[in-house]
DNA sequence: CAAAATGTGGTTTTT
DNA sequence: CCACATTTTG
């Protein structure tokens, strides 16, 4: 106990050992943040408060694995395991399982993750029969998710004034009764969104005195992490649950807030201590991560914002390098100059390793031209972000599977499922129980229950197919009731066809995705064995399900500790630190983003974000920007970053010989076609360029050249009447197979021929033009 | 029925 | 330029 409180400094110190009330901990970037927290909880457990009356709430289910690891290495990991550590998400939709009567849901309910929900609101936007250019989903879900991040439900929206006439504004009267629908369609598919789960564990405290009761008191001290990035959801929970005893500690950096897009407020930072007045406020300042130079350059940023909490963030490292920056020519030159870079300080005097180094810029589209840079100069990387491996189709239709054992009134994982692999259940057949579902107000899951009693006008094919389908998930319902998680999954991809479907497939992309499969399958062997091994007798699927519906790509650390240079966004970024630090695309526009410049409160958000990227350093810090962009398919000039002016020049140095901001007013005047600083071999690079752009146009050409010929030739008709499952065949464009299935009759007659370089295909013979060889 | 071609619209960040 | 939706084609 001594000896880890001899680790801190006074002022962590201080905010350790005090525990008699609201605390609100300012800690700047690098200043040991994690180490506070973690070596708090200790504090608190030797103390000799129990581990699960102990709340502690995190943003990402890294961070909490990572600081359960930490306090699991002071206070011993059974302790640890006991915590109540997670996520927001995570933590209250355990609660809510558990509470789930008393807000009309089931503890099986569904989680839809924003695609899960966007889907539904476009199928509904669909069904109202609006237009979709005026109505875009992705809008209606945001003005969905802003309004329940404030806690204002469907029925308090239709009845607030402003929300109303802002819409009716917007030309989008009708997002009240969107919201309406999508909220009935959840209800009665057992399903929330990520937002629900803030909602209704509000909605809970706030009806069920009782049950704030029991969480309040079970509750004994709550730690918040992260604070600024809380929103208004989620910032009433947390003063719910303390109101009583008080004995909440928030961590957090104003000036590193940088969510407020999803609805994060500042103000829960800021005006923590007039919610709590009694409360002591601790500031750590002190940054032990990065050079002088690197923190006196983010600081000299950061002072540019108007609202902030006054602190002095200062390095007693050594002084290191300035901050370099670097313009190029293009946004192709700036990879290559990345490149060359890292390639330049890995043979240099401190031989740093790939993992050394990041690459951090604002947007995910940026991350393209960078990675092709880092091939050519054969630069391993990893590249965080993309879809992450549960948003691929392959992994979320078995995953639809699975949901809907647990929950069949599940509407979007039926949708996906209901027709894959396909068994003749189309569009109309799906539009037809969606109808009857709304009719009657109930599930899909339910019209299939009963498709005569709910009016469902199918014909006896249709009904048998729909029969089918319902008795295979009821089978796989029954037998999930017995069999253990991953044998019942390994199950389903069998039974449902799913494997028979994929493993068809010969293509790399078919590859990739048998690959993924397999891996799934693996996770959840894996988590099942963990949780075993945890002393958790019955894992159900119902347990991975609840765990995985919380996942993203952000705590699949897989290969972590290999050797490659990290690209990624900021605001993945956040949390990390990294040796050397590359900040690229600082142009206007770009970064800032276009969308914040005419908001004083957006650029200043992200003015953080610009600080949150710097202060990842830890010795050298890079900015680079370009005068030329590609963007939605042409170059466009562009002047650098405003932030750039922001910071003061004296911790600065340019790459160029010029100042910079004179060769940017320059080419603001008049582009800089004849750039001084080009260097010679980025000249060859970008000559290769249009080379390549015109080699696959050519391609392009040829194959529509080629597909001309093959068209007129006259090797269609030919009679395939005599056609037997093991004939080989020839196909015009996927060559010589092999016949092993033919289905159908009449005009409809279907033949599954294996080619051999292209795969299982489904041909219609009355279209295919086969000739038969043998 | 499934694959390819054509058209269209759009970009911030994500638990 | 790229992802997505719709239309065309075999």
């Amino acid at each position: 106990m001594e000896e880890f409180l001899s680790q801190l400094n006074e002022s962590q110190w201080e905010a350790v050992t005090y525990c008699d009330g609201p605390e609100l901990v300012i800690a700047g970037a690098g200043s040991g943040k994690t180490r506070v927290l973690t070596y708090k909880i200790a504090y608190l457990l030797e103390m000799g408060l129990a581990p699960y009356s102990i709340l502690a709430l995190t943003f990402t289910n890294k961070a909490a694995r990572e600081m359960k690891e930490r306090i699991a290495a002071v206070a011993g990991a059974d302790k640890s395991r006991r915590l109540w550590m997670g996520t927001f998400h995570s933590i209250f939709s355990r609660i809510l399982r558990n509470e789930a009567e008393h807000i009309g849901y089931t503890s099986n309910f569904t989680i839809y993750d924003s695609s899960d929900s966007k889907n539904l609101i476009k199928a509904i936007i669909k069904e109202m029969q609006l237009d979709e250019k005026t109505y875009r989903p992705g809008m209606v879900q945001s003005r969905i998710s802003n309004a329940k991040n404030a806690l204002v439900t469907a029925t308090a929206y239709d009845q607030n004034k402003e929300l109303i006439e802002h819409d009716q504004h917007a030309k989008v009267p009708l997002i009240r009764e969107i919201y309406k629908r999508y909220q009935n369609r959840c209800l009665q598919a057992g399903a929330m969104d990520f937002d629900d789960l803030l909602l209704q564990t509000n909605i809970l405290f706030r009806d069920h005195p009782e049950v704030l009761e029991k969480y309040s008191t079970f509750f004994r001290y709550i730690l918040v992490d992260e604070y600024q990035d809380t929103n208004f959801a989620q910032h009433l929970i947390v003063q719910r649950l303390a109101e009583k005893h008080g004995r909440i500690c928030v961590v957090g950096d104003d000036a590193q807030s940088i969510y407020s897009f999803r609805g994060a407020n500042i103000d829960n930072i800021l005006q923590f201590k007039n919610i709590y007045p009694n409360c002591r406020i601790f500031k750590l300042e002190r940054n032990y991560r990065s050079t002088q130079n690197i923190v006196n350059a983010a600081n000299s940023l950061i002072h540019k914002n108007k609202e902030q909490i006054q602190k002095t963030v200062y390095s007693e490292n050594e002084e290191g390098s300035k901050v370099l920056l670097s313009a190029s020519y293009s946004d192709y030159e700036e990879g290559y100059a990345v490149a060359s870079r890292i390639n330049e300080m890995r043979m240099g005097n401190q031989h740093y390793t790939f993992s050394d180094f990041a690459i951090l810029y604002r947007t995910n589209a940026q991350s393209r031209i960078l990675e092709e840079a880092l091939r050519k100069r054969n630069i391993p990387y990893r590249i965080y972000g993309g879809l992450s491996f549960y948003q691929r189709k392959e992994i979320k239709d078995v995953i639809s599977y699975l949901r809907l054992i647990i929950n069949p009134d599940d509407e979007e994982a039926l949708k996906r499922v209901i027709n894959y692999p396909t068994r003749g259940i189309g569009d109309t057949t799906l539009k037809k129980i969606i109808a009857a579902a709304s009719e009657n107000n109930i599930s899909l899951w339910k019209v299939l229950e009963d498709p005569v009693g709910n009016h469902l006008p199918i014909n006896s094919g249709t009904a048998k197919k729909l029969q089918a389908f319902r008795e295979m998930i009821l089978s796989f319902i029954e037998k999930n009731k017995t069999l253990p998680v991953e044998e019942m999954a390994t199950l389903v991809v069998k039974e449902s066809g799913i494997v028979k479907e994929l493993f068809q497939d010969r293509s790399i992309e078919g590859i990739s995705k048998q690959e993924n499969l397999q891996e799934l399958l693996r996770g959840i062997s894996e988590f099942s064995e963990i949780r075993r091994e945890e002393g958790d007798e019955h894992v159900t699927l119902a347990d991975f399900l609840s765990e995985v519906s919380l996942l993203t790509d952000q705590d699949n650390d897989k290969d972590e500790k290999a050797n490659k240079v990290t690209l990624m966004t900021i605001h993945a970024a956040k949390g990390l630190e990294f040796k050397n630090v590359f900040v690229v695309g600082l142009e206007e526009d770009l970064f800032p983003s276009q969308m914040s410049k005419d908001n004083p409160r957006a650029i200043e958000e992200e003015r953080r974000l610009f600080y949150v990227a710097i202060t990842r350093a830890e010795e050298n810090c890079m900015l680079t920007y370009a005068k030329s962009r590609f963007r939605n398919g042409q170059s466009n000039m562009c002047s650098p970053s405003r932030f750039l002016r922001d910071i003061d020049p004296r911790f600065l140095s340019s790459d160029t010989p010029a100042d910079t901001f004179d060769v940017a007013r320059q080419s603001l005047r008049r582009p800089a076609f004849t750039s001084p600083m080009q260097q010679p071999k980025a000249k060859i690079d970008v000559s290769t360029a249009p080379v390549e752009q015109a080699r696959g146009r050519r391609s392009k050409e040829l194959t529509r050249l080629e597909q001309a010929v093959h068209t007129a030739s006259p090797s269609a008709g030919s009679d395939l009447s005599g056609l037997q499952v093991g004939a080989i065949v020839q196909h015009d464009r996927f060559g010589k197979g092999e016949v092993t299935a033919i289905e159908g009759s009449g005009n409809n007659v279907k033949a599954t021929v294996s080619f051999t370089h292209f795969g299982q295909k489904q041909l219609l013979l009355k279209f295919a033009r086969l000739t038969i060889l043998e």
